[in-house]
RNA sequence: GCCGCAGUGGUGGAAUUGGUAGACACGUUGGACUUAAAAUCCAAUGGACGUUUAAGCGUCCGUGCCGGUUCGAGUCCGGCCUGCGGUACCA
């Protein structure tokens, strides 16, 4: 009964927290310094929560709760990224409206999240699919479309058959759909566009002022991937067309020997001769029909067909041959490459499969042997005509005196290329925003901004109609409408936003849920902006977090947002990953050893347990053998039955326990195995902490539990854990925060007195990590209140200090002994030296020889250095 | 291939600027309590060797590998190896 009962306890203050709505932020209150601190939030599905959500979530609520009770005003959300396949395809499977199947999920979601004691103010969810909340998703959607920065195109996407839908790159992997492992292959279809391109260098600007993990901008960077060099134009011979093309080296251009163009480029039908063509034609076809799958497998192996057409070199004014090849391809550049085989390891393969001539204009390597693309150590050669040379430059001084040359013939301009494409942004699906566009005489025009939103119609099949198009597209009554303005027939977008949109603003909604007026309210975010601490996985390092910059920046060009970036400090959540498994393979009923069996599938697998393996060396192997096993923890999923379940956790060992855990595995970013005896060994520290203070017997305080005058020790081991813990938050250093926690309660079991003004300042620093049993305690040590709100403690220096220091005595640099000095004497040198000196141990390893030289480090040690 | 990150006991991890490597926790072993078990509590716990009646003491080795800088390196520098993540015909 007076045992430390997490279920009970946990109850209890949750009801109370949400009954009291003691986490309700007042977002009007500028008078206080603010904090945001934001979760990415979650797609709800069926399933439920897993342990990751947990890990981010419960590092953001010790940083709001850290954060409230130091003061400041705290913006701490959470909503649901709710559109998404898995209920779509849920839907075409039973008939059940994926709202219903979305509104259970969330119940679920909200129940799970309530049940681990998160501090968010649960006034302000948002859920993507409420027509409130895509009312505004839409709205965005014209702003860029007025902007000039939505736009249809016909491109070839990546239709899957089987889900009879097109999907984004993003979502095809390795040629296969990532949601069931379809195949893919390529359809031109007419889809929407969002000019992203066109912010590709603010994207990339800005990535410089952002407290983000290097690795993550660094992605961002290799994402928009800026490439230098220059447009230069091949004037084609005997017709009047000039091929455009982009390279970084411009100065490898008396190099070129030969030019390709992307099968789907433009002039291939121009410069194709009649002999050659019906060659051209079937290539052309060919490669309009490979597959991502395709073209990835045939990566090595270049292949091409000559068009009969020719083009000129203008640097060297000979004929050069035009090639078609897919191996340039049509989205990056201009969709045309001069040909450099000398100097570009890809052309040096095309070039060798053709015969095509390569010439050396770099020395340095050996170009009969494989291209040299050194750009530090080559030196130009063979590059000159009657106006320019550039033999015996280096190549970044012939880039400029080649541009210079180009530039002032016309013949090319400096120029620079991103990687990044623009965003395909349409999807032929039920379960998501409607684009706000109706189609007039084949004209797009916007829905005006008085009619949003356009609402999700109902629908008798959410099968895709099985031509591409979204399920929308068999409801006539609602595709068929009319244009309000003119009254004339109109035909309403049948396509939808991909999951994307919803979470790219989401963060705005927040601060003011139920504003009307705009998607956020104007006074209150220029308050609240930017996000200060956003939590999330790294899955999402590149393309949710840069479609949402790309918004915001939209945003900020249109004056709803008044910051440039929306997160300024991102913090990636490392994957937890299921327990250790030990696995021996089997072949033909022998047993062999695990660096034998990689990637082998013709195995028999055998699982271990601990005590059937031991360690030698660097391998696990069978006990008693020299068989090594495979020692491995692996992704959390349903088919390896690894999946740990939060629920189950919290009941064995309530919610502060697995927290705690969560926290104390090892540093936040950090991918690391599940333990569930680790759970059991923070769940022993909470019942410890218990049982420090309250009696098992009376559940009354412990005896021990006193109003007593604490002693000095007692106020240097609070003190020191303040600082600790205080430091550790701060840093995001939530594991060695829990185990100074640790090391404060084996010290305080062991006095006889434990005195209350001690004990409430240490419930105060472990509120944080372990609401429930905070709460429980505080109200118990006689707290009024929430201890929410309560003011974190503050360390003092003067308790810090103890009365000796101890010094660590080396010679030659080992530890041969170590002196304790009063702390009033720690930093006199001579003093220090000669107790250093004197020391037994120190003694023995002094006598040998000559001291040469002293090092005294205050504070820290003495080394000794004798020859 | 390229870019980024990481390798520390049986395990997860700690060591804030170069200053006593292994905090804290798990596991294991031994002990206490118990009729017994669980739970709990106490103690030991990097390895090898030596020494003492014993608690103990001592020596050497040890942070993926090889080398360097330094009085002193888990930490800094150079060269490798392995694992993880991202990306991949980007001209």
């Amino acid at each position: 009964m007076s045992d430390y009962n997490p279920a009970k306890i946990e109850k209890k203050w949750q009801d109370y927290w949400l009954e009291n709505k003691t986490f309700k932020t007042d977002t009007q209150d500028k008078s206080r310094k603010k904090y945001y601190v934001l979760d990415m939030f979650p797609y709800p599905s069926s399933s439920g929560l897993h342990v990751g959500h947990p890990e981010g979530y419960t590092a953001t609520d010790i940083i709001a709760r850290y954060k409230r009770m130091n003061g400041y005003n705290v913006l701490h959300p959470i909503g649901w990224d709710a559109f998404g396949l898995p209920a779509e395809q849920y839907a075409v499977k039973t008939g059940t409206h994926p709202r219903e199947t979305t509104r259970a999920n969330i119940d679920h979601f909200r129940r799970q999240l309530q049940a681990l004691g998160f501090s968010y103010d649960w006034d302000r969810e948002v859920d993507t699919t409420d027509p409130e909340y895509y009312k505004w998703t839409q709205w965005i959607f014209l702003q860029l479309f007025k902007k000039g920065l939505a736009y249809q195109a016909d491109v070839p996407v990546n239709w899957c058959p089987d889900l009879g839908t097109v999907l984004a790159n993003e979502e095809v992997i390795d040629g296969k759909s990532e949601v069931g492992g379809f195949p893919v292959i390529r359809k031109p279809m007419r889809q929407w566009m969002l000019k992203i391109t066109e912010y590709a260098e603010r994207l990339l600007e800005d990535l410089d002022e952002l407290d983000w993990p290097e690795s993550v901008k660094e992605m961002q960077r290799n994402w928009i991937g800026k490439s230098e060099g220059a447009d230069i134009f091949f004037p084609v011979d005997g017709i009047d067309e000039t091929i455009e093309v982009f390279t970084t080296r411009p100065d490898t251009i008396f190099g070129a020997t030969y030019m390709v163009l992307a099968p789907e480029h433009e002039l291939v039908e121009k410069i194709t001769t009649d002999s050659q063509r019906s060659e051209v034609d079937a290539y052309k076809e060919e490669a309009a029909r490979k597959s991502e799958l395709d073209r990835t497998e045939l990566n090595r192996d270049k292949t091409g067909v000559f068009t009969g057409g020719y083009a000129i070199n203008p640097a060297t004014g000979k004929q050069i041959p035009i090639w078609v090849a897919d191996y340039v391809l049509m989205g990056y550049g201009t969709g045309a490459i001069m040909a450099v085989p000398g100097h570009d390891e890809r052309d040096w393969d095309f070039a060798r499969r053709y015969e095509l001539p390569i010439v050396e204009v770099v020395k340095g390597g050996d170009v009969t042997k494989e291209a040299f693309i050194d750009t530090e150590e080559g030196e130009l050669v063979n590059s000159s005509n009657d106006e320019v040379s550039l033999d015996g430059l280096p190549v970044d001084k012939a880039i400029k005196r080649i541009n210079e040359w180009l530039e002032k013939k016309n013949l090319g301009k400096y120029s620079v290329t991103y990687k990044l494409r623009d965003w395909l942004f349409s999807r032929q699906r039920y379960w998501g925003e409607p684009i706000p566009i109706i189609h007039i005489d084949g004209e797009a025009k916007p829905v005006s901004e008085e009619e949003l939103p356009v609402l999700l119609p109902e629908v008798d099949t959410y099968k895709p109609s099985g031509t591409g198009e979204s399920p929308l597209a068999n409801i006539d009554e609602w595709v068929n409408t009319t244009d309000p303005e003119t009254g004339k027939p109109a035909r309403r977008e049948t396509n939808t936003m991909p999951q994307w949109a919803g979470s790219c603003w989401y963060y705005l909604r927040y601060i003011s849920p139920d504003y009307e007026k705009a998607p956020v309210d104007p006074e209150l975010e220029k308050y609240w902006l930017p996000v200060d601490m956003y939590v999330g996985g790294a899955e999402h390092a590149v393309l949710h977090l840069l479609y949402a910059r790309f918004w915001h920046k939209v945003l900020y060009d249109i004056g709803v947002v008044s910051t440039k970036e929306p997160f300024q400090r991102l913090v990636n959540q490392g994957m937890i990953l299921g327990e250790m498994e030990f696995t021996a393979f089997k072949s033909n009923g022998d047993y062999i050893p695990a660096e034998e069996a990689n990637g082998r599938e013709d195995l028999e697998r055998i699982s271990l347990t601990e005590d059937d393996v031991e360690k030698k060396g660097n391998d696990f192997v069978l006990k008693g053998t020299d068989i090594t096993v495979e020692a491995k923890s692996h992704k959390m999923s349903k088919s390896r039955g690894n999946v740990i379940n939060p629920d189950d956790v919290i009941r064995e060992y309530g919610a502060d326990s697995l927290r705690l855990y969560e926290m104390f595995m090892g540093p936040l970013e950090q991918v690391k195995p599940w333990s569930m005896r680790g759970v059991e060994g923070v769940y022993r520290f909470l019942r410890r902490v218990w049982n420090m203070m309250v009696d098992e017997q009376t559940g009354e305080l412990n005896k021990e539990v006193q109003e007593a005058e604490p002693t000095k020790d007692q106020l240097r081991a609070l003190h020191q854990t303040i600082k600790k813990v205080t430091d550790d938050i701060e840093n995001g250093r939530y594991n060695t925060a829990i185990s100074a926690l640790m090391v404060f309660n084996n010290d305080a079991l062991k006095w006889d007195t434990r005195p209350v003004s001690i004990l409430k300042p240490f419930v105060l620093l472990l509120s944080p990590f372990a609401p429930h049993i905070s709460e429980e305690l505080w109200c118990r040590l006689g707290g009024q209140h929430t201890i929410a709100y309560e003011p974190w403690p503050e360390y003092e220096e003067k308790w810090l200090q103890s009365e000796t220091k101890v010094y660590a005595v080396q010679v030659n640099g080992k530890v041969r002994g170590q002196i304790e000095v009063p702390a009033d004497k720690a930093d006199d040198k001579a003093y220090v030296l000669e107790q250093a000196k004197s020391e037994d141990g120190v003694k023995k390893h002094l006598s040998g020889g000559e001291l040469v030289k002293e090092i005294f480090v205050p504070g820290k040690i003495v080394n000794l250095v004798v020859k």
